[in-house]
DNA sequence: TCTGGGGTCCTAGGACCC
DNA sequence: TCTGGGGTCCTAGGACCC
Protein backbone atom coordinates (compact mmCIF):
# COMPACT_ATOMS: atom_id res chain seq x y z
CA UNK A 1 0.00 0.00 0.00
CA UNK A 2 3.04 2.22 -0.13
CA UNK A 3 2.99 5.01 -2.06
CA UNK A 4 -1.13 5.27 -1.91
CA UNK A 5 -2.34 8.64 -1.89
CA UNK A 6 -5.84 9.24 -0.06
CA UNK A 7 -7.70 12.46 -2.00
CA UNK A 8 -11.35 13.96 -1.45
CA UNK A 9 -13.32 15.63 -3.71
CA UNK A 10 -15.77 17.55 -1.85
CA UNK A 11 -18.96 18.87 -4.01
CA UNK A 12 -21.41 21.72 -3.19
CA UNK A 13 -24.81 20.54 -3.57
CA UNK A 14 -27.15 22.62 -5.84
CA UNK A 15 -24.62 25.77 -5.11
CA UNK A 16 -26.12 28.48 -6.08
CA UNK A 17 -29.29 27.67 -5.47
CA UNK A 18 -28.53 26.71 -1.82
CA UNK A 19 -26.49 30.10 -1.50
CA UNK A 20 -29.89 31.75 -2.77
CA UNK A 21 -31.81 29.83 -0.11
CA UNK A 22 -29.47 31.55 2.36
CA UNK A 23 -30.28 34.63 1.65
CA UNK A 24 -33.69 34.05 0.89
CA UNK A 25 -35.04 30.91 3.43
CA UNK A 26 -38.52 31.23 1.28
CA UNK A 27 -36.88 29.50 -1.39
CA UNK A 28 -36.54 26.27 0.64
CA UNK A 29 -37.98 22.72 -0.88
CA UNK A 30 -39.39 25.18 -3.49
CA UNK A 31 -39.04 24.54 -7.33
CA UNK A 32 -36.29 27.20 -7.88
CA UNK A 33 -34.00 27.82 -10.91
CA UNK A 34 -30.90 30.46 -10.56
CA UNK A 35 -29.59 32.05 -14.00
CA UNK A 36 -32.32 34.65 -15.16
CA UNK A 37 -35.47 35.30 -16.01
CA UNK A 38 -38.03 32.65 -17.89
CA UNK A 39 -38.35 34.75 -20.57
CA UNK A 40 -34.85 35.24 -21.11
CA UNK A 41 -32.33 34.22 -23.24
CA UNK A 42 -29.74 32.25 -20.85
CA UNK A 43 -29.65 28.76 -19.86
CA UNK A 44 -29.73 27.43 -16.64
CA UNK A 45 -26.75 27.63 -13.81
CA UNK A 46 -28.50 25.77 -11.33
CA UNK A 47 -31.90 24.12 -10.16
CA UNK A 48 -33.13 23.34 -6.84
CA UNK A 49 -34.00 19.29 -6.20
CA UNK A 50 -37.32 20.11 -6.54
CA UNK A 51 -37.26 21.81 -10.19
CA UNK A 52 -35.22 19.16 -11.52
CA UNK A 53 -37.86 16.55 -10.92
CA UNK A 54 -39.42 18.15 -13.32
CA UNK A 55 -36.78 17.87 -15.77
CA UNK A 56 -35.06 21.04 -15.07
CA UNK A 57 -31.09 20.65 -15.30
CA UNK A 58 -28.04 23.24 -15.91
CA UNK A 59 -27.34 24.17 -19.07
CA UNK A 60 -30.87 23.89 -20.27
CA UNK A 61 -32.19 27.05 -21.76
CA UNK A 62 -34.29 29.21 -19.30
CA UNK A 63 -37.18 29.39 -21.97
CA UNK A 64 -37.21 25.73 -21.97
CA UNK A 65 -36.99 25.39 -18.20
CA UNK A 66 -39.58 27.40 -17.84
CA UNK A 67 -42.10 25.47 -20.27
CA UNK A 68 -41.13 22.21 -18.29
CA UNK A 69 -41.90 24.17 -14.34
CA UNK A 70 -44.17 26.84 -15.54
CA UNK A 71 -44.29 27.45 -11.28
CA UNK A 72 -40.30 27.78 -10.88
CA UNK A 73 -39.41 30.33 -9.42
CA UNK A 74 -36.78 32.16 -11.41
CA UNK A 75 -33.29 34.02 -9.67
CA UNK A 76 -30.78 36.02 -11.40
CA UNK A 77 -27.13 34.69 -10.16
CA UNK A 78 -25.43 36.79 -7.88
CA UNK A 79 -21.35 35.77 -8.40
CA UNK A 80 -20.30 38.14 -5.99
CA UNK A 81 -22.50 35.94 -3.16
CA UNK A 82 -21.01 32.49 -5.10
CA UNK A 83 -17.50 33.35 -4.57
CA UNK A 84 -18.02 34.75 -1.18
CA UNK A 85 -19.10 31.10 0.00
CA UNK A 86 -17.00 29.53 -2.00
CA UNK A 87 -13.88 31.42 0.08
CA UNK A 88 -15.41 29.83 3.21
CA UNK A 89 -15.34 26.46 1.65
CA UNK A 90 -12.06 26.83 0.74
CA UNK A 91 -11.25 27.54 4.69
CA UNK A 92 -12.56 24.84 6.35
CA UNK A 93 -10.98 22.03 3.65
CA UNK A 94 -7.72 24.43 4.50
CA UNK A 95 -7.62 23.75 7.75
CA UNK A 96 -8.25 19.81 7.25
CA UNK A 97 -4.77 19.69 4.80
CA UNK A 98 -2.56 22.40 3.16
CA UNK A 99 -3.17 21.02 -0.04
CA UNK A 100 -6.48 22.01 -1.26
CA UNK A 101 -7.07 23.19 -4.94
CA UNK A 102 -10.02 24.68 -5.84
CA UNK A 103 -11.24 23.41 -8.95
CA UNK A 104 -13.62 25.40 -9.91
CA UNK A 105 -16.57 28.11 -7.80
CA UNK A 106 -18.29 24.84 -6.57
CA UNK A 107 -15.81 22.03 -5.89
CA UNK A 108 -12.50 21.23 -4.50
CA UNK A 109 -9.56 18.11 -4.45
CA UNK A 110 -8.05 17.62 -1.02
CA UNK A 111 -4.61 15.62 -0.26
CA UNK A 112 -4.95 14.11 2.89
CA UNK A 113 -2.12 11.56 2.27
CA UNK A 114 -0.32 10.90 5.93
CA UNK A 115 -3.02 12.70 7.90
CA UNK A 116 -4.65 9.66 9.24
CA UNK A 117 -2.70 10.31 12.86
CA UNK A 118 -3.92 13.54 12.45
CA UNK A 119 -7.56 12.79 11.13
CA UNK A 120 -8.55 9.08 11.47
CA UNK A 121 -9.20 6.83 9.11
CA UNK A 122 -10.37 8.09 5.26
CA UNK A 123 -14.32 7.79 6.03
CA UNK A 124 -14.13 9.34 9.62
CA UNK A 125 -12.31 12.20 8.35
CA UNK A 126 -14.35 12.50 5.37
CA UNK A 127 -17.62 12.31 7.92
CA UNK A 128 -15.73 15.21 10.16
CA UNK A 129 -15.15 17.56 7.07
CA UNK A 130 -18.55 17.26 5.92
CA UNK A 131 -19.89 18.17 9.25
CA UNK A 132 -17.27 21.29 9.53
CA UNK A 133 -18.36 22.69 5.63
CA UNK A 134 -22.28 21.95 7.07
CA UNK A 135 -21.50 24.20 10.29
CA UNK A 136 -19.43 26.68 8.83
CA UNK A 137 -21.26 27.75 5.57
CA UNK A 138 -24.56 26.26 6.58
CA UNK A 139 -24.37 24.14 2.96
CA UNK A 140 -24.51 20.79 2.18
CA UNK A 141 -21.90 18.92 0.11
CA UNK A 142 -20.86 15.57 -1.24
CA UNK A 143 -17.53 13.79 -0.72
CA UNK A 144 -16.22 11.50 -2.70
CA UNK A 145 -12.78 9.09 -1.36
CA UNK A 146 -10.05 7.21 -2.84
CA UNK A 147 -6.91 6.62 -4.34
CA UNK A 148 -7.79 9.08 -7.56
CA UNK A 149 -8.95 12.51 -8.43
CA UNK A 150 -10.84 10.53 -11.20
CA UNK A 151 -12.52 8.25 -8.36
CA UNK A 152 -13.16 10.63 -6.12
CA UNK A 153 -14.69 12.93 -8.39
CA UNK A 154 -17.38 10.20 -9.41
CA UNK A 155 -17.56 8.94 -6.65
CA UNK A 156 -18.71 12.12 -4.77
CA UNK A 157 -21.31 12.21 -7.88
CA UNK A 158 -22.38 8.98 -6.35
CA UNK A 159 -22.99 10.12 -3.24
CA UNK A 160 -25.08 13.26 -4.22
CA UNK A 161 -27.30 14.45 -2.37
CA UNK A 162 -25.11 15.43 0.96
CA UNK A 163 -23.43 12.10 0.96
CA UNK A 164 -20.09 10.23 1.62
CA UNK A 165 -18.59 7.62 -0.30
CA UNK A 166 -15.37 6.05 0.21
CA UNK A 167 -13.72 3.86 -2.55
CA UNK A 168 -11.76 1.35 -1.16
CA UNK A 169 -7.63 0.68 -2.41
CA UNK A 170 -8.18 -2.09 -5.51
CA UNK A 171 -12.10 -1.63 -5.58
CA UNK A 172 -11.96 1.37 -7.94
CA UNK A 173 -12.05 -0.66 -11.20
CA UNK A 174 -15.41 -2.54 -9.79
CA UNK A 175 -16.51 0.55 -8.19
CA UNK A 176 -16.77 2.36 -12.20
CA UNK A 177 -17.36 -0.92 -13.80
CA UNK A 178 -21.28 -0.59 -13.86
CA UNK A 179 -21.43 3.20 -14.67
CA UNK A 180 -22.19 4.57 -17.76
CA UNK A 181 -19.20 6.25 -19.67
CA UNK A 182 -20.81 9.29 -19.82
CA UNK A 183 -19.65 9.43 -15.72
CA UNK A 184 -16.46 9.43 -16.68
CA UNK A 185 -14.79 13.26 -16.56
CA UNK A 186 -14.51 13.97 -20.43
CA UNK A 187 -16.69 11.96 -22.34
CA UNK A 188 -19.63 14.59 -23.55
CA UNK A 189 -22.64 14.14 -25.62
CA UNK A 190 -20.51 13.59 -28.48
CA UNK A 191 -17.80 11.20 -26.93
CA UNK A 192 -20.36 9.06 -25.86
CA UNK A 193 -22.37 8.77 -28.78
CA UNK A 194 -19.40 7.69 -30.79
CA UNK A 195 -18.18 4.95 -27.95
CA UNK A 196 -21.90 3.54 -28.14
CA UNK A 197 -21.41 3.35 -32.08
CA UNK A 198 -18.58 0.87 -31.59
CA UNK A 199 -20.67 -1.02 -28.67
CA UNK A 200 -19.08 0.37 -25.62
CA UNK A 201 -22.05 1.94 -23.34
CA UNK A 202 -20.36 1.18 -19.58
CA UNK A 203 -17.26 1.95 -17.85
CA UNK A 204 -16.27 -2.27 -17.56
CA UNK A 205 -17.04 -2.17 -21.85
CA UNK A 206 -13.80 0.45 -21.99
CA UNK A 207 -11.91 -1.67 -19.36
CA UNK A 208 -12.06 -5.26 -21.05
CA UNK A 209 -10.81 -3.56 -24.34
CA UNK A 210 -7.25 -3.68 -25.24
CA UNK A 211 -5.72 0.09 -24.76
CA UNK A 212 -4.36 -0.33 -28.56
CA UNK A 213 -8.16 -0.57 -29.92
CA UNK A 214 -9.02 2.70 -28.12
CA UNK A 215 -6.05 4.51 -28.98
CA UNK A 216 -6.32 3.47 -32.54
CA UNK A 217 -10.11 4.52 -32.51
CA UNK A 218 -10.02 7.61 -31.24
CA UNK A 219 -5.98 8.37 -30.18
CA UNK A 220 -4.35 10.10 -27.58
CA UNK A 221 -7.36 10.79 -25.87
CA UNK A 222 -8.52 6.99 -26.24
CA UNK A 223 -4.78 6.08 -24.84
CA UNK A 224 -6.37 8.39 -21.48
CA UNK A 225 -9.91 6.67 -21.14
CA UNK A 226 -7.88 3.33 -21.50
CA UNK A 227 -6.36 4.89 -18.26
CA UNK A 228 -9.82 5.97 -16.64
CA UNK A 229 -11.29 2.92 -17.35
CA UNK A 230 -9.37 1.86 -14.20
CA UNK A 231 -9.32 4.67 -12.09
CA UNK A 232 -6.09 6.50 -12.90
CA UNK A 233 -5.70 9.97 -13.43
CA UNK A 234 -4.71 9.86 -17.00
CA UNK A 235 -4.52 12.61 -19.78
CA UNK A 236 -5.11 16.26 -18.53
CA UNK A 237 -5.92 14.84 -15.82
CA UNK A 238 -2.37 13.62 -14.20
CA UNK A 239 -1.82 17.53 -13.18
CA UNK A 240 0.96 16.84 -10.68
CA UNK A 241 0.10 17.35 -6.91
CA UNK A 242 -3.09 18.93 -5.83
CA UNK A 243 -2.85 22.24 -4.98
CA UNK A 244 -0.06 23.05 -7.39
CA UNK A 245 -0.20 26.74 -8.69
CA UNK A 246 -1.55 26.76 -12.70
CA UNK A 247 -0.94 29.84 -14.58
CA UNK A 248 -3.59 31.34 -16.36
CA UNK A 249 -3.48 30.65 -19.91
CA UNK A 250 -6.37 32.70 -21.10
CA UNK A 251 -8.20 35.77 -20.43
CA UNK A 252 -12.19 36.68 -21.75
CA UNK A 253 -15.43 37.96 -21.97
CA UNK A 254 -18.29 37.93 -24.23
CA UNK A 255 -21.89 39.24 -24.65
CA UNK A 256 -24.71 37.75 -25.76
CA UNK A 257 -27.34 40.77 -27.35
CA UNK A 258 -31.11 40.43 -26.10
CA UNK A 259 -31.59 41.25 -29.64
CA UNK A 260 -29.15 40.24 -31.96
CA UNK A 261 -27.87 43.67 -33.95
CA UNK A 262 -26.78 45.25 -37.07
CA UNK A 263 -25.81 48.38 -35.24
CA UNK A 264 -22.46 49.28 -36.17
CA UNK A 265 -22.14 51.46 -33.15
CA UNK A 266 -23.40 49.69 -30.77
CA UNK A 267 -21.39 46.54 -31.61
CA UNK A 268 -18.14 48.78 -31.65
CA UNK A 269 -19.46 50.07 -28.46
CA UNK A 270 -19.79 46.66 -26.83
CA UNK A 271 -16.08 45.82 -28.45
CA UNK A 272 -14.68 48.80 -26.45
CA UNK A 273 -16.64 47.66 -23.27
CA UNK A 274 -15.10 43.88 -23.41
CA UNK A 275 -11.79 44.71 -24.91
CA UNK A 276 -11.59 47.28 -21.78
CA UNK A 277 -12.72 44.29 -19.51
CA UNK A 278 -9.81 42.12 -20.64
CA UNK A 279 -7.26 44.75 -20.70
CA UNK A 280 -7.95 45.55 -16.99
CA UNK A 281 -8.05 42.34 -15.86
CA UNK A 282 -4.42 42.01 -17.54
CA UNK A 283 -3.32 44.19 -15.61
CA UNK A 284 -4.95 43.32 -12.40
CA UNK A 285 -3.26 39.85 -12.58
CA UNK A 286 0.70 42.02 -14.06
CA UNK A 287 0.27 39.60 -17.18
CA UNK A 288 0.86 40.46 -21.09
CA UNK A 289 -1.31 39.06 -23.72
CA UNK A 290 0.47 38.14 -27.20
CA UNK A 291 -2.79 37.15 -29.05
CA UNK A 292 -5.58 38.75 -29.13
CA UNK A 293 -8.94 37.12 -30.56
CA UNK A 294 -12.37 38.20 -31.52
CA UNK A 295 -15.51 36.22 -31.55
CA UNK A 296 -18.31 36.49 -33.29
CA UNK A 297 -21.94 34.52 -33.63
CA UNK A 298 -25.14 35.41 -35.75
CA UNK A 299 -28.47 34.67 -35.84
CA UNK A 300 -28.12 31.54 -37.19
CA UNK A 301 -25.75 30.42 -34.32
CA UNK A 302 -22.57 30.37 -36.83
CA UNK A 303 -19.73 31.17 -35.07
CA UNK A 304 -16.94 32.54 -35.71
CA UNK A 305 -13.50 33.55 -34.41
CA UNK A 306 -10.47 35.39 -35.89
CA UNK A 307 -6.98 36.25 -33.87
CA UNK A 308 -3.75 37.71 -34.76
CA UNK A 309 -0.65 37.64 -32.60
CA UNK A 310 0.95 41.24 -31.88
CA UNK A 311 4.37 42.49 -32.65
CA UNK A 312 4.53 43.56 -28.67
CA UNK A 313 2.35 41.67 -25.99
CA UNK A 314 0.22 44.32 -24.30
CA UNK A 315 -1.81 44.87 -20.94
CA UNK A 316 -3.50 48.09 -22.60
CA UNK A 317 -7.15 48.89 -23.74
CA UNK A 318 -5.90 50.78 -26.70
CA UNK A 319 -4.42 48.22 -28.07
CA UNK A 320 -6.87 45.14 -27.30
CA UNK A 321 -9.66 47.56 -28.82
CA UNK A 322 -7.26 48.26 -31.71
CA UNK A 323 -6.81 44.45 -32.45
CA UNK A 324 -10.06 43.44 -31.73
CA UNK A 325 -12.22 45.76 -33.61
CA UNK A 326 -9.37 45.44 -36.70
CA UNK A 327 -10.50 42.01 -36.95
CA UNK A 328 -14.14 42.53 -36.49
CA UNK A 329 -13.81 45.16 -39.22
CA UNK A 330 -12.56 42.56 -41.61
CA UNK A 331 -14.40 39.63 -40.61
CA UNK A 332 -18.19 41.02 -39.83
CA UNK A 333 -20.40 40.33 -42.87
CA UNK A 334 -23.24 42.87 -41.85
CA UNK A 335 -25.77 40.89 -40.14
CA UNK A 336 -27.05 40.87 -37.13
CA UNK A 337 -24.99 39.96 -34.59
CA UNK A 338 -26.04 37.49 -31.49
CA UNK A 339 -22.58 37.44 -29.60
CA UNK A 340 -19.44 39.21 -29.48
CA UNK A 341 -16.24 38.25 -27.79
CA UNK A 342 -12.72 39.48 -27.20
CA UNK A 343 -10.06 36.96 -25.76
CA UNK A 344 -6.15 37.51 -24.94
CA UNK A 345 -4.38 34.27 -24.72
CA UNK A 346 -0.11 33.74 -25.29
CA UNK A 347 -0.20 35.61 -21.56
CA UNK A 348 3.34 36.13 -19.94
CA UNK A 349 4.46 38.10 -17.18
CA UNK A 350 7.01 40.23 -19.13
CA UNK A 351 6.21 42.56 -22.10
CA UNK A 352 9.48 41.95 -23.95
CA UNK A 353 11.79 43.91 -25.74
CA UNK A 354 10.91 47.32 -26.60
CA UNK A 355 12.10 50.35 -27.88
CA UNK A 356 12.69 53.28 -25.90
CA UNK A 357 9.81 56.00 -27.73
CA UNK A 358 7.09 52.54 -27.09
CA UNK A 359 8.75 51.86 -23.83
CA UNK A 360 7.90 55.70 -22.78
CA UNK A 361 4.25 55.72 -24.47
CA UNK A 362 3.62 52.27 -22.60
CA UNK A 363 4.41 53.56 -19.74
CA UNK A 364 1.86 56.36 -19.78
CA UNK A 365 -0.96 54.65 -21.01
CA UNK A 366 -0.31 52.11 -18.19
CA UNK A 367 -0.18 54.90 -15.09
CA UNK A 368 -3.07 56.21 -16.83
CA UNK A 369 -5.36 53.32 -17.18
CA UNK A 370 -4.20 52.03 -13.43
CA UNK A 371 -5.71 55.79 -12.53
CA UNK A 372 -9.42 54.52 -14.37
CA UNK A 373 -9.11 51.40 -12.78
CA UNK A 374 -8.89 52.73 -9.13
CA UNK A 375 -11.59 55.45 -10.36
CA UNK A 376 -14.48 52.91 -11.48
CA UNK A 377 -13.14 51.16 -8.14
CA UNK A 378 -14.54 53.98 -6.77
CA UNK A 379 -17.54 55.13 -8.19
CA UNK A 380 -18.54 52.00 -10.44
CA UNK A 381 -18.03 50.42 -13.75
CA UNK A 382 -19.83 53.24 -15.41
CA UNK A 383 -18.11 56.11 -14.31
CA UNK A 384 -15.39 56.47 -16.86
CA UNK A 385 -15.50 54.42 -20.51
CA UNK A 386 -12.19 54.69 -23.00
CA UNK A 387 -12.54 54.01 -26.81
CA UNK A 388 -15.57 53.90 -28.85
CA UNK A 389 -18.30 54.35 -26.15
CA UNK A 390 -15.92 57.36 -24.52
CA UNK A 391 -17.86 60.96 -24.64
CA UNK A 392 -16.03 62.71 -27.65
CA UNK A 393 -14.66 65.70 -25.10
CA UNK A 394 -12.77 63.48 -23.06
CA UNK A 395 -11.82 61.49 -25.84
CA UNK A 396 -9.79 64.26 -27.58
CA UNK A 397 -8.33 64.97 -24.01
CA UNK A 398 -7.19 61.29 -23.56
CA UNK A 399 -5.64 61.00 -26.91
CA UNK A 400 -3.59 64.30 -27.20
CA UNK A 401 -2.25 63.57 -23.20
CA UNK A 402 -2.76 60.37 -21.63
CA UNK A 403 -1.14 61.68 -18.18
CA UNK A 404 -4.35 64.04 -17.92
CA UNK A 405 -6.77 61.38 -16.84
CA UNK A 406 -7.51 61.85 -13.42
CA UNK A 407 -4.91 60.42 -11.62
CA UNK A 408 -1.97 61.74 -8.98
CA UNK A 409 -3.01 65.12 -7.51
CA UNK A 410 -6.34 64.99 -9.88
CA UNK A 411 -7.96 62.51 -7.40
CA UNK A 412 -11.01 63.40 -6.34
CA UNK A 413 -11.41 63.73 -2.04
CA UNK A 414 -12.08 60.36 -0.26
CA UNK A 415 -15.73 59.56 -0.08
C1' DT B 1 -35.07 22.91 -26.74
C1' DC B 2 -33.51 27.62 -29.36
C1' DT B 3 -29.19 27.50 -27.09
C1' DG B 4 -24.63 32.13 -21.02
C1' DG B 5 -20.02 33.04 -19.78
C1' DG B 6 -15.52 31.79 -18.33
C1' DG B 7 -12.25 28.63 -18.92
C1' DT B 8 -8.98 24.16 -20.57
C1' DC B 9 -7.27 20.93 -23.80
C1' DC B 10 -6.86 18.87 -28.38
C1' DT B 11 -6.50 18.59 -33.53
C1' DA B 12 -5.09 19.89 -37.93
C1' DG B 13 -3.19 22.45 -41.76
C1' DG B 14 0.06 25.80 -43.42
C1' DA B 15 4.18 28.64 -42.76
C1' DC B 16 8.74 28.58 -41.85
C1' DC B 17 13.15 26.76 -40.45
C1' DC B 18 16.96 23.46 -40.30
C1' DT C 1 13.16 16.13 -61.10
C1' DC C 2 8.51 15.31 -58.86
C1' DT C 3 8.89 15.71 -53.90
C1' DG C 4 12.06 14.33 -46.79
C1' DG C 5 11.40 14.79 -42.17
C1' DG C 6 10.97 17.04 -37.80
C1' DG C 7 10.00 20.95 -34.82
C1' DT C 8 7.58 25.09 -33.63
C1' DC C 9 4.44 28.82 -34.27
C1' DC C 10 0.07 30.59 -35.81
C1' DT C 11 -4.77 30.22 -36.71
C1' DA C 12 -9.57 28.11 -36.63
C1' DG C 13 -12.60 25.15 -34.75
C1' DG C 14 -14.58 21.96 -31.53
C1' DA C 15 -15.42 19.03 -27.25
C1' DC C 16 -15.83 19.49 -22.68
C1' DC C 17 -16.23 21.31 -17.74
C1' DC C 18 -18.71 24.11 -14.15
Amino acid sequence: MAGLKTIFHIDMDAFFVSVEELFDPSLKGKPVVVGGQANERGVVSAASYAARKYGVHSAMPLRTAYKQCPHAIFVDGHPHRYREYSGKVFEVLNRFSPRVEMASIDEAYIDVTGAERLLGPPLVAAHALHRAVKRDTDLNCSIGVSTSRLVSKIASDQAKPNGVLWIMPGMEARFLAPLDVRKVPGVGKVAEKNLNAVGIRKVGDLAALDERFLEQHFGKWGLALAGKSHGLDAGAWFHGEVGDETDAKSISHEHTFNEDTADADALEAMLARLSGMVARRLRESGLFARTIQLKLRYSDFKTYTRAHTLDHPTQLDIDVLNESRRLFRRAWTGAPVRLLGVHAGGLQETEGQMNLLEGERTERWRKALEAVDRMRDKFGESSLSLGTGMKSRFRERVHENPASLPGKGHRPAKS
